[in-house]
DNA sequence: CTCGGAGTTGAAGCACACTTCAACTCAAGG
DNA sequence: CCTTGAGTTGAAGTGTGCTTCAACTCCGAG
C-alpha cells in the first residue's frame, strides 16, 4: 500500500466522495486519470488536491462548471504549486467573504423586517435592497432573481 | 386597483416570482389562494408575506419542503401575527448564524489550508474537523456528506 | 356582445449533481 | 488457474425546483 498512484475505490474512500461521482467529476473535466493496461483508472495523488477544491468549492455555493474554469486556471504542465493553489483560493475567500457579508446582511434584516413583522414587500430592505434590480420596473422584487445550489 | 385581494399575475409581479412558481408553491402547500366563481386564484395579501419568508429562506438554503414545516407552525385560523412571524424568524436566525459561523470557518481553513498548500487531506482542519465524522473509519474525510441546495 | 389578455389544468421538459443498473473485464490472493 | 471483489461503460433513473406547452376558460374594457 501507499503506492504513488490511487484506484478510483482508494480516491473515494480517501476524499468521501463516491466512485460515480467522482467519474462524474472525470467526465465533466474537473479531474484527470491516467489508465493502466486493463483501462482501469490510477489517480496521480494530487488529485486529492483537486477533489479537495472541488468539494470545499460546492460548500460555498459554486456550481461545477464554475469549478471546472477555476481548476482550468491552474498549470496543465507541471504539478500545481501551493503559490498555484493560494492564487485559487484567494479568488474564492473573496467569493466567501461576500457570502458571509450577504448572510450577515440577510439576518439583520430578519431581525429588524420580519422581527418587526413589517415584511410587507413595500419599502423593505430585504425585498429592495437598492442595488441591481432598483429600475427593473414598478414593483418590489425580491433580491436575487433565481437561488443557486449550494451547500448545507 | 389596490383592492383586497391580488391576482396571480398581481402576486407574481410584487413578489417577483413567477405565477409558475406561485402554483408549484401551492400543489407543495406552502401558501394559499381563495377562489373566483370562475375558478382562478385571489390571494389574500397576507400571501405576500409568506411568499416573501419563502424566497428569503431558499436565500439561506432551506428546501421547500422544510420551509412548509416551518409555515405550517403559523396558525391557521387566523391571520398571523407579527410575533408569529417573529417566532418563525427566531429559528431562522440561529440557522443564519450556524451557517454564517461555518463559512468564517471555512475562510479561516482556506487561508490557512490551502493557502499554505497543504491541502492533502491528511491531518487538514478542512477534512478532519474533529467532530461528527472523528470516528467514521480510518481515512479523510471531507467536511460534509452531502451539499445541500442553497443560493448563490 | 365581443375580443384579447390573463388565468386554468395536467403532463412533459429542463438543469444540476449525482446514483443505479446491467453486462462486462480486471487484478490479485489462495 | 480460479474465484472474487473492484473496476469499466453507457444508459437510465432520482430529487429538487421550477418552466413550458397545449388546450381550454375567465373577465373586463369597448
Amino acid at each position: 500500500m501507499h503506492e504513488a498512484t490511487l484506484t478510483i475505490g482508494q480516491l473515494a474512500e480517501r476524499s468521501g466522495v463516491a466512485p460515480s461521482a467522482l467519474r462524474y467529476y472525470e467526465r465533466l473535466g474537473l479531474i484527470r486519470a491516467e489508465r493502466t493496461g486493463g483501462n482501469q483508472r490510477r489517480y496521480a495523488r494530487t488529485e486529492l488536491r483537486r477533489v479537495a477544491f472541488i468539494r470545499i468549492s460546492q460548500q460555498v455555493g459554486v456550481s461545477l462548471e464554475e469549478i471546472r474554469e477555476a481548476l482550468d486556471s491552474l498549470p496543465s504542465g507541471r504539478t500545481p504549486t501551493p503559490d498555484d493553489w493560494a492564487a485559487l483560493s484567494r479568488a474564492w475567500r473573496s467569493r466567501l467573504d461576500e457570502k458571509i457579508r450577504l448572510l450577515g446582511k440577510l439576518r439583520d434584516d430578519l431581525d429588524g423586517c420580519i422581527g418587526c413583522g413589517c415584511l410587507s414587500l413595500q419599502r423593505c430592505t430585504l425585498y429592495n435592497p437598492g442595488d441591481a434590480l432598483a429600475a427593473e420596473g414598478s414593483g418590489a422584487r425580491l433580491m436575487l432573481p433565481r437561488p443557486a445550489p449550494d451547500a448545507a
